[in-house]
DNA sequence: TTGGATTGTTGCTACAGATCAAAATGAATG
DNA sequence: CATTCATTTTGATCTGTAGCAACAATCCAA
């Protein structure tokens, strides 16, 4: 942990994105919120205590990735959500109500804000407010459309929507075709409702199709954007996951 | 669709419960923001129309049941999101994103507000901004909740889950063992992701097996509380869905 | 109240994806 | 570079629930 300085606010990538929140401070506000806040960085796999949670409730993702866990008791667990660069995250009810456990995917860097500052920031400047308010607005949109997703969508569909989530949540990496995919297959089924094998297969069908091509494990390249669009859209596969059997599949007539 | 009178507002139901925006406002914040209100009501499977939303993109449900629904190109529906009395809807942003179409479950009544009068209300009362947040922040961590259950729950678990999910949304109704349902079957499983067959399933074996009791199609009574936790909570039922063959299921041992 | 339409239930079959097992690939360590 | 461990992929089988059809119950209008 590492308090900051407006000087260190300053050459922060997130100051620089006028989209975001830090963004939207006056130089004073930038001293006094700076002041009071503190950077800390976790490991992959490490979880984000409650105490410190209780302690520092709000706070912005600064680099990487951060997920939030639900167990079920036999130990099924579910990626409810991906917080990424830029994200606020405010957990000021986790005490009424269990929202489950905050771990890092990947080395992650988060700043803490101090709730009395941010919450007198929010009071008296309006820009920083409404930018506060979208973002969080837009947080609970995202959660709308992911549930979406899981509720009547196809492995393939599904996987097909993600790789456009990722594409839209990653504006700047140069070009569009080109996607990142910030988590793990295992972390990937886990957030998308199915099972790693699952994960695999689709990636190849996708594949095989030459509607994406997988360069990486993180990082695929999209091929046929339309087609990947049809899909993603719930133009329903005519076939199967399982192993090898047809080898190539076509689509149902869209409605 | 009426104008509002702050007389209007004293006997709306809303602003008898302290935990809601309406009821923080102060009188003159109530005078003016009641000047600029209008209600509407809508009727069963009536969709809000866009330039509604566009005109009064924020309202307060007063009575009834609205749900967020997202379409597929095959025709499959999802509903995304339930709203009920009390919720508090802002739909500033459904301009940039596709967020669905909000359709009534039920006779719904609504309170549109001025959002002019509503951003000065929640700049300079810190209270209401505070409920209002706190507010918005629920929903957000609710629909996270529901992206868990669908993710990785059976379809018993998914409705053991909404079960409770709709008693604590209706806190008050008389004694806790009796549980309103506030959709039929149909829309129950659309935002459940899965089809009303199964439902119908689903609720069978758990009246089979004693755990609640369907008195109406809209109302049931949990008799064994700790039992449909467990369900809830993933202690994954050992049998199928599928008709009548085994009569009575067990549960696995719980992790 | 009657009749027609909509919604909910039950039984049966089929298939998408879960699950288990094992090989292959990739990352980390000495 | 070799060795070990973790993750991903592939193959084969099994199962929960979707899908269909037929019937029952409920709702609504006349």
């Amino acid at each position: 942990m590492s308090d900051q300085t407006p000087e260190d606010c300053k050459i922060c990538a997130l100051f620089c994105d006028s989209s975001n929140f830090c963004a939207t401070l006056s130089p004073p506000e930038l001293v006094s919120l700076s002041a009071k806040s503190q950077t800390t960085t976790f490991k992959r796999g490490q979880t984000i205590h409650d105490d410190l949670i209780a302690r520092w409730p709000i706070f912005v993702i600064e680099s990487g990735v951060m997920s939030l866990q639900h167990l079920l008791n036999d130990g099924r667990k579910t990626i409810a959500a991906f917080y990424t660069r830029g994200d606020v995250v405010d957990m000021r009810n986790s005490s009424n109500r269990k929202v489950g456990h905050l771990v890092a995917l990947s080395k992650l860097k988060v700043c803490k804000l101090s709730p009395r500052i941010f919450e007198s920031i929010v009071h008296s400047n309006p820009r920083a407010r409404s930018v506060i308010w979208d973002s969080l607005r837009d947080q609970s949109f995202r959660a709308i459309d992911h549930s979406s997703d899981l509720a009547k969508k196809q492995a393939l569909e599904k996987l097909a929507s993600f790789i456009f989530e990722c594409s839209h949540r990653n504006p700047g990496k140069s070009k569009k075709d080109r996607v990142e995919i910030p988590a793990r297959r295992l972390d990937l089924a886990e957030y998308l409702g199915m099972q790693p094998e699952t994960v695999s297969r689709c990636y190849k069908i996708l594949e095989d199709q030459k509607i994406i091509k997988v360069s990486d494990l993180s990082l695929i390249h999209i091929l046929d954007t339309p087609a990947l669009r049809q899909i993603a859209n719930g133009a329903r596969a005519e076939q199967t996951i399982t192993a090898g059997t047809r080898p190539n599949l076509k689509m149902r007539s869209a409605g």
